[in-house]
RNA sequence: GCCGGUGUGAUGGAAUGGUAGACGUGACGGACUCAAAAUCCGUUGAUGGCAACAUCGUGUGGGUUCGAGUCCCACCACCGGCACCA
């Protein structure tokens, strides 16, 4: 048969539309699978390579789902809200709404070009009023719940962008979407106290089927550390200074403290600090500082000393000085720390640029030359004198303050609280609206959604304020509560709003009186295997799993976790093996590859380029060889005769089943499209096989090259479709050949290959062996005083001699 | 610095502690062709040998084992994440 791909691959993909081949039921008596994949930012560029990766490998394992019998949720999206869009429209004039939509149109052309079995009937906008209306629902149970909060901060700011960016959006300095250096800025922000679900976050890692390295990423970036309070008194002043440690067992050894250089002791204590001059200098060098440098200059410690301020350490009773360094930040612990320089690396820098002394507490090293971070004994700590073990050490410490009253146990997080607030026109309005009277009011649940206001101008104002804020009649409200004049928030919620959700409306997308239906919830969740970048996998899923507890929390979900098993995949790399890029020319258009090759090339191509979860580069020959399979396959029906079996090729034919159906399971599509080419040289070579046989080959192989497969199936003579038909079985015993070649080892070094009864014993085996001539000449001379027989894969004989 | 990962032919990559290099690509030789492309057949880890075959070979050095790419210890290189987090 000629492999007329952009025929056969038309034909089909109408045909599943018109069949509903792909939608998933609401009936709820089936076994459900719902495979869920991160769904895209339709930017104008258009799909790229990477997309269709990220989808194959859930499309395949959700089309395997079918075959098997099970009720599939396999829907798709669009994250839409956004700066990119909303950045092209205030260079074009173009409305984002309008750019939206096409850009959503060309990304969904593109995508079922690619045969994707998507229930394309469940199709979720981010941007839309009645997917927004949702986002602002939930927003509002927090908000209800306390978990929404405003505070003036030091936040990072982007100057380029003009927005207030969270940490995670921030990371190295850089502002994720430009890439310019952020500032930090004191502005007053919408916060979502994340942090009351970090032991929750963490402990619900414990429950999901995540891989190793997730797990280990979100919890780093939780960052829970154990340690205790400590209340340092300050000579000739009733305050404490507050501070938080995890070397409580170190606390003999403090020689002086540190603060940040915002911290309020300052303030507070202006007229008794001799050289505040210096510190006020001190602090403004800092602030012009970003957050990026700060914590570049790791080795040179900068620092002033507080004149005329000092602390008690509270079981030494030393007098010891106080420093503000930019080392200690405001935003971590309370951001003052005891500082121990015999046994830490940067109070030891600092000690010696200060000349500040030290005492030593753990016996072990050489504080002359350089800090002692091990364990040891104790010494120059009272009562803690003689104890060798850290934990101990820290529980007895931990008692004594807490029992004098002078501190006590406890936690810390790395993770703070969600920065949640763009000061942009694209993306889900705040429902908050200030009253001069009654402060902040929410916004009546039945007036959501609040929706965008139109206008023309989306740049943001010189201030960093939002556009809305521009927008008269938007902002001028009435208060819901006690019906004054008031003003509407102006700030937008953050990209990750929608995408924080997306997977609860997709289980009923078109319901008008809750985001879903709590009985389809009930089905559906968890989603069963949720498979996305690593780049997601400390910010987007931390989110999301964030909201989820607490929408189970609110008793609306059925879950405490919403996804049960994480994947991710490797990125396709250019064929220079670098990132592809725009500016360095080595991007691979999909639609390319599909308008020379076919989607069942790409498809096949993508899987089979390597290991599913690693990178891999992008090679322009190898396409060639998964389209000369696919032409090859097309070729099969025409030495495809009679039932039944293939005396050479049914147990190859069984063999591979079993692999491909395994190797699905675990995203090993490599090697499963490997097999299926293995099998495909067989048949080729024995030259015939019967149409039994290459029904089962067609339908295994459906899931990666549903087109051509359905064409052979119809040319077959079935009616139905192969994307729905059974999923093969494989017999085991027909997976047996009746002999089978080993290896035969002389004191562990190959000598020879054997071909002996499948299973036999150790004696026959042996027999064997030792009538083959290459044994009998390694033999020669030698005693046997050992064998090994492992059945059907080895034997090895230890000689002497 | 801390956490996680990777290291195998020319190349992408295969190998539940049991015949290293499956499958694909490329290269080389041949068939077909006026020729090229496509297709088909064969060879393709290194070294030595006419050959049968032998020796070596999975980043480096040790170890465990009848047997190690795989397990353990130490080291080197690279990739990803976090990072003055007290």
């Amino acid at each position: 048969m000629k492999y007329d791909f952009r025929t056969i691959e038309e034909k089909w993909q109408k045909r599943w539309a018109d069949a509903h081949a792909f939608e998933a039921s609401t009936d709820t008596s089936k076994p459900k699978f719902y495979s869920l994949v991160e769904f895209p930012y339709p930017s104008g560029a258009g799909m790229h390579v990477g997309h269709i990766k990220a989808y194959s490998g859930l499309e395949v394992i959700s089309r395997k789902r079918r075959m098997q019998g099970y009720n599939v949720l396999f829907p798709i999206g669009f994250d839409a809200f956004g700066l990119p869009t909303e950045n092209y429209a205030i260079k074009t004039g173009i409305h984002p709404r309008t750019v939206t939509d096409r850009n959503i149109e060309k990304f969904t052309q593109q995508l079922k070009r690619v045969g994707f079995s998507f229930d394309w009937t469940r199709v979720i906008d981010t941007t839309q009023e009645d997917y927004y209306k949702w986002t602002q629902w939930i927003f509002l149970k927090m908000f209800d719940a306390g978990l929404v909060f405003r505070s003036t901060a030091l936040v990072n700011y982007c100057p380029s962008c003009k927005v207030v960016l969270s940490n995670e959006d921030s990371q190295g300095g850089k502002c994720d979407i430009c890439k310019s250096d952020i500032i930090q800025k004191s502005k007053d922000v919408w916060y979502l106290r994340i942090t009351e679900y970090a032991d929750r976050l963490l402990s619900g890692l414990d429950t999901v089927d995540y891989p190793l390295n997730i797990k280990q990423q979100q919890i780093n970036w939780i960052g829970k550390s154990r340690g205790a309070f400590v209340n340092f008194s300050l000579k000739n002043l009733d305050d404490k200074l507050r501070i938080y440690t995890t070397r409580p067992d170190t606390l003999f050894g403090v020689t002086f403290m540190v603060i940040a250089p915002e911290h309020p002791l300052i303030e507070k204590y202006r007229s008794s600090i001799s050289n505040i001059d210096a510190l006020d200098a001190y602090k403004n060098e800092c602030a012009k500082k970003t957050e990026f440098e700060r914590t570049q200059l790791v080795k040179d410690k900068t620092g002033v000393k507080i004149e005329g301020i000092t602390a008690i350490n509270p079981v030494s009773g030393r007098e010891i000085p106080i420093y503000i360094s930019d080392y200690v930040m405001m935003s971590y612990g309370t951001g003052a720390i005891m500082a121990v320089p015999a046994h830490d690396d940067r109070d030891y820098a600092f000690a010696k640029k200060f000349g500040i002394d030290m005492v030593e507490v753990i016996r072990g090293g050489d504080i002359s030359r350089e800090p002692y971070i091990g364990e040891g004994e104790m010494i120059n700590s009272g009562f803690l004198n003689g104890m060798h073990n850290k934990a101990d050490a820290i529980a007895r410490m931990i008692d004594y303050l807490t029992e004098k009253g002078i501190g006590e146990g406890g936690v810390q997080y790395k993770m703070k609280d969600w920065a949640f607030n763009r000061q942009r026109y694209w993306g889900e309005p705040i429902p908050i609206v200030h009253c001069p009277k009654c402060g902040m009011v929410p916004v009546p649940y039945d007036e959501l959604p609040l929706k965008l206001p139109e206008m023309t101008n989306f740049a943001p104002g010189e201030g960093g304020e939002s556009p809305l804020a521009k927008v008269e009649s938007f902002v001028n409200c009435k208060c819901p509560r006690c019906g004054g004049a008031a003003r509407r928030e102006t700030d937008t919620m953050p990209q990750w709003a929608g995408s924080s959700w997306y997977y609860l409306r997709y289980i009923d997308p078109h319901n008008t009186n809750a985001f879903a239906d709590p009985e389809q919830l009930k089905y559906w969740l968890p989603v069963d295997w949720y498979n996305g970048g690593m780049e997601h996998v400390t910010r987007h899923l931390i989110y999301s799993r964030f909201w989820h507890k607490f929408l189970y929390d609110i008793g609306v979900v059925p879950t405490d976790e919403p996804y049960a098993k994480r994947s991710a995949q490797g990125l396709i790399l250019g064929p220079d093996g670098e990132k592809m890029s725009k500016s360095k020319g080595n991007v691979v258009d999909p639609n390319d590859v599909v308008d020379e090759l076919g989607a069942d090339v790409l498809r096949v191509y993508i899987l089979f380029m390597g290991d599913y979860g690693s990178a891999a580069p992008w090679s322009e020959s190898s396409v060639r060889g998964c389209k000369r399979f696919l032409e090859r396959i097309a070729d099969l029906p025409s030495i495809a005769k009679g039932r039944g079996e293939t005396p050479k090729l049914n147990s190859k034919l069984h063999k591979t089943v079993r692999k491909v159906s395994g190797d699905i399971e675990d995203m090993k599509f490599n090697t499963a499209i490997a097999a299926m080419m293995s099998f495909l040289n067989d048949a080729e070579e024995i030259g015939t096989m019967t149409l039994d046989e290459l029904s089962v080959f067609v339908r295994i192989l459906c899931p990666f090259a549903p087109h051509i497969c359905e064409e052979i199936w119809e040319q077959m003579g079935n009616t139905g479709l192969c994307s729905l038909a059974a999923w093969p079985e494989f017999d085991e015993s027909k997976t047996v050949d009746e002999t089978v070649d080993i290896g035969v080892q002389i004191n562990g070094k190959m000598r020879s290959v054997i071909s002996i009864p499948f299973n036999c014993e150790a004696d026959q085996a042996l027999a064997i062996a030792k009538a083959d001539e290459k044994v009998i000449a390694a033999l020669a001379g030698k005693t046997i005083v050992k064998e090994i027989y492992v059945p059907n894969k080895i034997l090895n004989l230890v000689v002497k001699g």
